[in-house]
DNA sequence: CGGCCCGGGTGTACGTAGTACACTCGATGA
DNA sequence: TCATCGAGTGTACTACGTACACCCGGGCCG
């Protein structure tokens, strides 16, 4: 009876299991709360059963890579290699922001995992099947950087957690000038970006905005290349 | 007699001595081996005695931020916004370069320490002070992103470490045989970039020149919007 | 049908990490 | 001269990743 109470309950724990386990754990209680003793817990099981699963944590934060990159959407056809790259890397971005862990994994990491080169792969191919040269292709990946991955190193983020506790006001009055007087120019773009908000701290800059002014800014000057048949000396060196 | 020996080799601990030590030690055994014990062995101190001069190892890592800010030039002037800001990255990662660390401790903080903010001010300065709006400006600061500490997320690196044991020539043809199956496009890719060296695996990619090409493409790019006084939607319905 | 094997789950244990807390002890200033 | 203070110490705790020996139940072969 408790026999089988247990096997019932006890589903077989496999890769897949672990994987989701891992990445739901990810999700909810952030990267820095992810070992492997708090994942078997969470999945009710010692933690050294996970090694019949997963050689070690790297391979397991590999293994959540794949996870991630399962949900990426394939690349559209037939809708010009520029719509497509983009639709993509919208597409990767959506995925990312699902999984904040995502980013710092991901940098932490150079994977190369199966689903990773298939992404890549895909990738390229729909510089490729625009009719990008490979030379121009290998470069405009490059030039491309994080950015296929829906990321960039937010650099103005406040993503660092936890409630920012507003300090009183005749305290930010004073934090201004201070702004104002060590970094005016970092004020002023705050200020711009926000002004509605009197806030300094945090700043009302629609991330997504510029994520695709960047994005475009990229394509586009892809697109100049490729019209104007741009190709690198060293290409034109070895024809 | 040994009391003076001793007082006259132990110089007095104090942040900056921490911190520049962490950097070297950083620089020649890795940031993994980088821990406050280690440290502390490597300044013949208990490691207790850092917490004297460092809150933490999180302040230690923004100090050690610190320190490579305080390497990289300073703007230079009356040579053209497009100059000084392409300098000044080229500037950045030369030191990016010469810490391996940066890159992952960069990545890894949202550090907003003073001599960060400094970097940033100043950088913003330059767009200014070429003429840009400071709308403009505050979205070519996100299109630059982490180019801007001087790296991209190198996807291709082969940064992995450790020697990479050659495999037996027809394992390596297998390997080929495999790669041109799975991954077409990458496979294309890479042996345009290299083609004298029969290796899969590694690539002869020119990191530098990658670079510059991504980055004169998006300075290109701002240059351009801002002959053409671009300014975002937002920018404009607030006029 | 009985013994065996094999693979997923277990228990214990080791080494390393960061750091809290109470201490010592020499220089310094009253 | 003596109290104070702050840099450096010692000990100890918790959490981590994971090596290694183990158990035990189900499937297979004889």
């Amino acid at each position: 009876m408790t026999q089988q109470a247990e096997a019932t309950r006890r589903v077989p724990l496999n890769r897949d299991r672990v994987l989701t386990a891992a990445v739901v754990l990810a999700d909810e209680a952030g990267i820095e709360s992810l070992s492997m003793r708090r994942l078997a817990q969470e999945l009710g099981v010692v933690p050294m059963a996970l090694y019949k699963h997963v050689a070690n944590k790297e391979e397991l934060l590999d293994g959540m890579v794949d996870v991630l990159v399962a949900e990426i959407d394939p690349p559209v056809s037939d809708a010009g290699w520029k719509n497509a790259v983009r639709l993509r890397v919208l597409s990767a971005r959506r995925s990312l922001l699902r999984h904040p862990w995502a980013r710092q994994v991901l940098e932490s990491r150079s994977a190369r995992t199966p689903a990773v080169l298939g992404y890549m792969d895909s990738f390229i191919g729909m510089f490729l099947a625009g009719g990008f040269s490979v030379d121009l292709t290998h470069h405009v990946m490059h030039a491309l950087g994080s950015r296929m991955w829906g990321f960039t190193q937010e650099l103005f983020d406040d993503s660092a957690g936890a409630a920012p506790v507003e300090p009183a006001p005749e305290i930010q009055a004073a934090m201004l000038q201070e702004m104002a007087k060590r970094y005016p120019n970092i004020l002023r773009v705050a200020m711009a970006a926000e002004h509605d908000d009197g806030s300094v701290v945090s700043q009302g800059c629609d991330d997504q905005f510029e994520f695709e002014f960047a994005l475009d800014l990229l394509l586009d000057g892809f697109e100049r290349f490729h019209q104007q048949g741009w190709t690198s000396e060293r290409a034109r060196l070895e024809r």
